[in-house]
DNA sequence: ATTTAATCGAGACGGTACGTCATGTCTTATG
DNA sequence: CATAAGACATGACGTACCGTCTCGATTAAAT
């Protein structure tokens, strides 16, 4: 009935939900985590969960923005290429490890759940993708890039496909796909002769 | 104890299960479909279908390569832009159906099912993959594409942003995307005159 | 820690807190009444309650104490038979009335909670049995009763299966019980000539 | 949806969910009893409790009048008096017994649900006062009573008593109570020489 | 043609988790 | 400093599905 006032949040509370929540999320993968178990192991009742999240999804989302964050800063050395290579790999470092399981479990969630799908683009993907569009633009006007190229859409050609593997499985994620990726979409698009 | 006997399963049961899981779901989602509510709707105890699939994601993917199938068709006009604008257009409208709802929903559901994902990669995904690899290959032969490109890597970034805005759904899936992904990656792959 | 000082004692909580008490048990039975809902409707914080009261058991009682009281007056006409009649039909009134939904959850209540059946029967049953007993009593002294009649059993006979009907409902309550009741009890209780 | 199909049912769920529920309620009062708590110790899920009977109480009342029965058999020697003696202390005995507890308890949960109610007044205890009607009767035509005399009215005013002091506990139940009670209510009955 | 054994529809079973409600205690700010 | 407001840990509620397990009642193959 009445909105929870956040002023008297249980600041304890809050810390033990998300610790627990990402704690089991990376051990047994996001989709197998339930709400009791989370609660169980924060020492905190259901309901205190249930107070400040509208679902699962939205609790997970929540932590993860708050574990990633990182990976999204972009480097800026003057050489593009060598710029997008280092952090392409580390996305893909980050995919590698136990914490892919988390992260492809709540997409897997937000197949279901559209604020948890509206939550992951807005507040983590086009956070992320920001930088990476800079980055290019910048080598635009340094005339690393010709001009005409559409920017977010190259962005997208070079990080879609490491998604793809992370969520489809096609093939094993690694830094070779990196160094393809690099060769087919940004080496055509420098400037010509 | 003994494993069923394929010779004397019932047809009826078999294409009532398929059609009432297809119907379920398109209609609410691959996630929100039950095992009780296909075996209700194909009047069906539940026994039978565990009888013949492990488990929904396998029932699922079944359904799911029985619907689509046609669209990893790749037709061969002489002219690989064109051939992959048409085909890349046909997965994109098959996207933007209410049957992106069943698809997603078992992308969504490989995540937490090893076997999901095994089935999915490679009777739906490297199905479909291979023939855009040999459209592409062929293109290299006409001298329309440099020799040196590698072709899978093309074939990924090509497809992988349209899956990425499925699943992701950071921008709508449409053709403007088709003709960006065209212009950005296939444009760079032509032979230096 | 600090017993509560009844001198700083909110009044107007408390006749809030009483009030609502009577108006919720009333019209939803006292079973169904919750603290929570006290402390709503009377805008009160449920701490106040809890200060002040052990349990809702022991609010209830006082709440039903405060409200009944009236029914344990007897007349005396100089007619027992009459006298009883009048105040048992009283009784059977207030029984039939929306009130016995109250009576009977806080009865209900007592089950489990001994300090309220410590109360109810301390409090409100025996205060109203002494003057039943009294008018008894008197009778005899008067010769309306022969004099070894066991004057508190013969109360319990006669008020026990109003009590009965009340929450046994075994037959619906009404005055044709009460004149029943009198001629099977205290017919048989005048002196023999 | 489908009310469950009696022929199916698990004759071992059934004694154990009955066994378990026995066991609680008299151990620490039919209040107390959860659902959750039978369905733990008689091994069994909480569905099938569910599935075949509609609340708490509806199972309880099954289990009491399973346990019941025997008690409401009623002695006939000729002499109303020594039988009635006999019966109303075995029931009195058996209100001493902690079987109470579960008794009482229910009688509770009757309070605030009507088909509880309804169940005990019909296969409980209007079953236990036929018989006593029967042998008062009985005792009419025998010559023992007056033949003007209420019978059900009688039965009520004897056992109504005891009813009272077990559910409101204003004194403790005892042969006492039960000789005042016959001496009160039965010697007035007898003919007038 | 009869037997026989697996499949079928149905649905009860032991479970797990759900999301909600009320409990009684604890915390904060307000008057 | 008692209050109202309400967050907190706890625990039971009744429901939805899970995957397994009987039940007869069809089948369809092997006699």
């Amino acid at each position: 009935m009445t909105p929870p006032n956040a002023a008297r949040r249980s600041e304890r509370a809050h810390r033990a939900i998300l610790e627990a929540a990402y704690a089991l999320a990376v051990d047994r993968g996001a989709a197998k985590v339930t709400i009791e178990a989370i609660a169980a192991r924060a020492g905190v009742g259901k309901q205190t969960i249930y107070r400040w999240w509208p679902s699962k999804g939205a609790l997970l989302l929540d932590v993860l923005i708050d574990a990633v964050g990182a990976v999204s800063e972009m480097p800026d050395t003057g050489d593009v290429t060598a710029d997008l290579k280092a952090q392409m790999t580390a996305v893909t470092r980050l995919f590698q490890s136990d914490f892919a399981r988390f992260y492809t479990g709540l997409i897997a969630e937000a197949q279901g759940d559209e604020a948890v799908a509206r939550g992951l683009a807005e507040q983590l993907l086009d956070r992320a993708d920001g930088p990476r569009r800079a980055r290019l633009a910048k080598a635009q006007r340094d005339g690393e890039l010709r001009a005409d190229v559409d920017v977010a859409a190259a962005a997208e050609a070079l990080y879609a496909p490491i998604y793809y593997r992370l969520l489809l499985r096609t093939a094993p994620l690694g830094v070779d796909q990196v160094h393809a990726l690099l060769d087919v979409v940004l080496d055509g698009l420098r400037p010509r002769e």
